[in-house]
DNA sequence: TAGATTGTTAATCGATTAACAATC
DNA sequence: TAGATTGTTAATCGATTAACAATC
């Protein structure tokens, strides 16, 4: 029914490119034209507009227009989205500043940390304690959080957050949190990341070294 | 030979649980238990140890000691490792206080920005104009950089970085950088995370909603 | 019509998981 | 020995890609 996980990430992908083909003053596009700008292949192209029932003209491409209004229909992007920032760490406090989270109509209203020193109640982007945490979820129906404090706290502030109310959590601590199947958990593991990468180089430079 | 992609990571990730295990004075482990602190199962668990030839006991499980040894070995985690970011922006500022990079023997050897405002030469981790990145990467022979630029200069960035030697790049500018199989591009989209953790806690408020 | 492009079915590929034989 | 655990082969699952019929 809703494709599968990578489809969305593909979907919002085309979103942003036919934004930018609309703003070139293009009315049409081919699966193939989409394809190149995002990186895939024009089947994989069609085939996720396929499992979302997106349909063009045959010869004859997409309307941009009405394939953003379709894009914009699935992915749900039409009203504003409300997220909180628990941990007002490096990550915490970068997020908050995040310009693309704004430009794609994500507003995060809130953050919360532990630390006396964090608060600011002021700020353009307020940082509240974490006890006041479950309270403004709940007064303002807020249901995605981002996860940015230490691997040892992470399960608890995790179950305080879905306690109050959070249904999706973007967790950048490097730890398998434990939820429910009705908790969205989507984990971003910034150290595994980058030690991939030093990986993959260290195996290539041996290979190397080796057929000398 | 290498295995795949996932298997590397979940290999780190098993080290990360060894290293915790042997503080708590175990002294070996059974590929169940390195599943449940993973959140894997154990047949993952003894594929993965076979797809890169550690062996263990039978019955006996895996030696802690020894397994560390090999998966170092594979790893190549005796080495510090040296990257350097570019763009000091808010994402950039943040990896270079990342601790997790330090303790896992990453060092953020020095960052680089365009923006004379943010140049720092004196900083724990220095920030030098960009107009310095190829001579630095070179002298001090990095093969490992972090991208942390705006869209419109990522590729342009990326060039001069893969021209000065860099072999490996953790990408975090939303845009698919285009480079030659030498360089391995390790890409990580913020929002796009976010986004897919926002459309997921959509359709299932939508699911719920119809079968009310 | 001829040609181009969509939309879908089938084939392929890769990764995870199940089953189980080997063996300590 | 009996029982437990590894290590590997085979089955499954899911996602991508190729092939091609439909059709504008």
């Amino acid at each position: 029914m809703d494709g599968n996980k990578n489809s969305v990430i593909r979907l919002l992908k085309y979103k942003t490119i036919l934004l930018r083909f609309r703003i070139l003053g293009f009315k049409r596009v081919f699966s193939e034209n989409l394809a190149d700008a995002a990186g895939f292949n024009s089947t994989q192209v069609r085939k996720d507009f396929s499992l979302f029932g997106i349909s063009g003209y045959r010869r004859g491409g997409y309307q941009i227009d009405e394939l953003l209004c379709k894009l914009n229909s699935i992915l749900g992007k039409d009203v504003l989205q409300k997220a909180v920032i628990v941990g007002a760490g490096h990550i915490g406090t970068a997020l908050m500043k995040y310009k693309s989270f704004e430009s794609e109509g994500i507003q995060i209203t809130a953050a919360f940390d532990v630390d006396p020193e964090k608060i600011n109640r002021e700020g353009n982007i307020p940082v509240y304690p974490f006890d006041e945490l479950k309270d403004f979820v709940r007064n303002n129906n807020i249901k995605i959080g981002i996860l940015a404090v230490t691997e040892v706290f992470a399960q608890e502030v995790f179950d305080t957050m879905v306690s109050a109310g959070i249904k999706g959590v973007l967790n950048f601590a490097p730890f398998k949190l434990k939820g429910s199947s009705e908790t969205f958990i989507n984990n971003v593991d910034l150290l595994g990341e980058l030690e991939k990468v030093i990986y993959f180089v260290k195996s290539a430079e041996s290979r190397l070294k080796g057929s000398k």
